[in-house]
DNA sequence: GCCGACCGAGAAATCGGTTTCAGGACTGTC
DNA sequence: GACAGTCCTGAAACCGATTTCTCGGTCGGC
């Protein structure tokens, strides 16, 4: 029963961490016994217990996540892959997944991809590589990721934020957002706006924001109207300054904007501003998803509220469902138009 | 050289996880020959090694960082404790952090604390019980943690964000809290403003609140002035407007109003607002933190503007000079007052 | 042509847990 | 008092990698 000799894990100078040898020791019973009594596998008397017990309190003794991973083949972790924490929408529903996961006695591995299709890949393999036990991803497009056929393949349990899969085989948390964006741009249309364009995210890393602009265009034809131009905003830099000329040099130039996220439209308002354009006198705007800022601007911004939150706890619920072997769907949360000071009758 | 029987690693149905010896038994050599391939750690013949290479990307083979960990006793994993995703100022200097570590080759393992001391403790000792190689952290109260006591005794590595500890022992990423809110409050004395109350945090889970409510005070007295009442808010909920009517009810009520955050500001020119006081013909506004939002709002917020994001990339830093072994310092970063449309001079 | 040095590669130990298997002690029944 | 069954516990295998130790072969020097 000698403790192995003496090793060290960290880089600094403490003492050899604890092993379950060491409570073995202690408490002079082998390791399968101080592992049964932790786990509450297998039975134990009462005094054996008692004594490893107080063994592992008398050493402050927390088992190994690794070891256990090693043997277990499940390391009670759950990787998330998001676009940006810069934009709440993002942070706020990772708080969602952080607190449902604590919850489970689950941690979060954590890896962004700044919409980055190079980087998304690589931080998939990555959080792989630990060996997480399920994903809960936001991609750039769910219908054609390969990093998604691999997990498939692989039979890794994931779920999808936000994107919104045309398969029905992909599980994902997320708004109707043809239907949204359509409840959006209505809205606009029963104020009597016909001449509306849309500031739209780069369509090409984001699925969510295709089926924006197909809400956009399909609300327009109902109406009878043109839909307007639809320009591509940077999601990161946010740089819309080109559009936003391109779209009020012109003749005829569009009395409302419908914005594929908050930010854009947040960030297109400033521009508006320092054009000399008033909101909502002379350009009513409307953004997509909710976040706790719109609320708080002076005209509040008139919005697409997504429950971002849930949508989080939402997701780890349906990838526990999938963890423990059952079959899981999709999540379609409700959404809701908030109406704000960015948008009047014309 | 047999495979060993098959076993899954994933709930799901798909084949079994690659390991290191499914890659020897393809290139027909031993595992240790592929593990030296891998790290470069002793010598291989071009032809050796091109096989064990063929083998590998053949295979689509990804080395297991669960076994690696067990043996290297190093996870390539940092953890962050932080206390709230919900405030821009902790999701942006963790996207700092976040682009710093995998800029670095390791990942983020995530926790939160809400504040709440028990949180705070249980979620450290979830991130050592993964074999974190270090931490980075924001705890109630750098100088008094039992927590950060037991990460030195284990010689841990960690570094404080936003904590300011008076001891010099322990390593923080921070600004000069007392000298910046002493700035801000002396800007409203220097408009004319000499009845100024603080709306500060929950000093008690916060020590850097109580260093702003220290410079708040210094200020006051060194202008020869005194200082207003400093209510406290809860962080989470934000809830104010029972301390509001508290500083409005009163006879003499202050003519500005320094908030301990950007959060508790922007919450509190709503209650305002709603009991028909304007900002800043009534009252001015002065926040902490300075997060983006503040900038967009219509009047947008004089507030203490602090580096957030380099705030995290410069603690990944220090964290990393710690995991080498080195000792590393304290980073006060310069912050500075942006001035905005929420004060005015008296 | 012989011997020592060197180098590439494999066998095996190891990291910290979990789990199987088997044995020993104890109980209860006849 | 003997035997079967039950219950508790320990020894050892195992998870996937790294690393030490060793061995066999090759090369160079004399």
């Amino acid at each position: 029963m000698a403790i192995s000799r003496p090793k060290n894990h960290s880089v600094g100078v403490g003492p050899r961490a604890l092993t379950i040898r060491d409570v073995a020791a202690l408490a002079g019973v082998s390791i399968a016994t101080v592992s049964r009594v932790m786990n509450q596998s297998g039975a134990a008397t009462p005094a054996t217990a008692q004594k490893v017990r107080e063994a592992i309190s008398e050493l402050g003794f927390r088992p190994s996540q690794i070891g256990r991973s090693l043997k277990t083949a499940r390391s009670r972790t759950i990787g998330v892959l998001t676009p940006s924490l810069s934009n709440p929408v993002f942070a706020e529903s990772l708080a969602g997944i952080e607190a449902a996961a604590q919850r489970a006695g689950y941690s979060v591995l954590l890896s962004t991809s700044h919409y980055d299709l190079k980087r998304e890949t690589a931080a998939i393999e990555t959080l792989r590589a630990h060996w997480v036990d399920g994903l809960i991803l936001t991609v750039a497009s769910a219908d054609q990721s390969s990093s998604l056929d691999l997990l498939d393949a692989a039979g890794t349990p994931y779920v999808l934020i936000y994107n919104q899969p045309t398969r029905t085989d992909r599980s994902s948390v997320t708004v109707d957002n043809v239907a949204a964006a359509r409840d959006a741009v209505n809205s606009l249309i029963a104020q009597g706006h016909s001449r509306i364009a849309m500031l739209s995210g780069v369509r090409a890393s984001s699925d969510r924001t295709v089926l924006r602009h197909q809400g956009f265009v399909a609300a327009m034809q109902a109406a009878g109207l043109e839909p307007g131009a639809a320009l591509e905003v940077d999601f990161e830099t946010l740089e819309a300054s080109q559009a936003i000329a391109a779209l009020f040099d012109a003749t005829n130039p569009p009395t409302a904007l419908f914005c594929g996220t908050d930010l854009i439209a947040i960030s297109a308002m400033k521009t508006l501003s320092e054009r000399g354009l008033s909101v909502p006198l002379d350009v009513s705007v409307v953004g997509f998803d909710g976040i706790a800022v719109g609320a708080m601007l002076q005209a509040s911004l008139t919005t697409v509220v997504m429950p971002v939150h849930a949508m989080g706890v939402q997701a780890v619920e349906t990838l526990l469902i999938k963890l423990s072997g059952a079959a899981a769907g999709t999540s379609m949360l409700p959404h809701e138009l908030r109406k704000g000071g960015t948008t009047r009758a014309i």
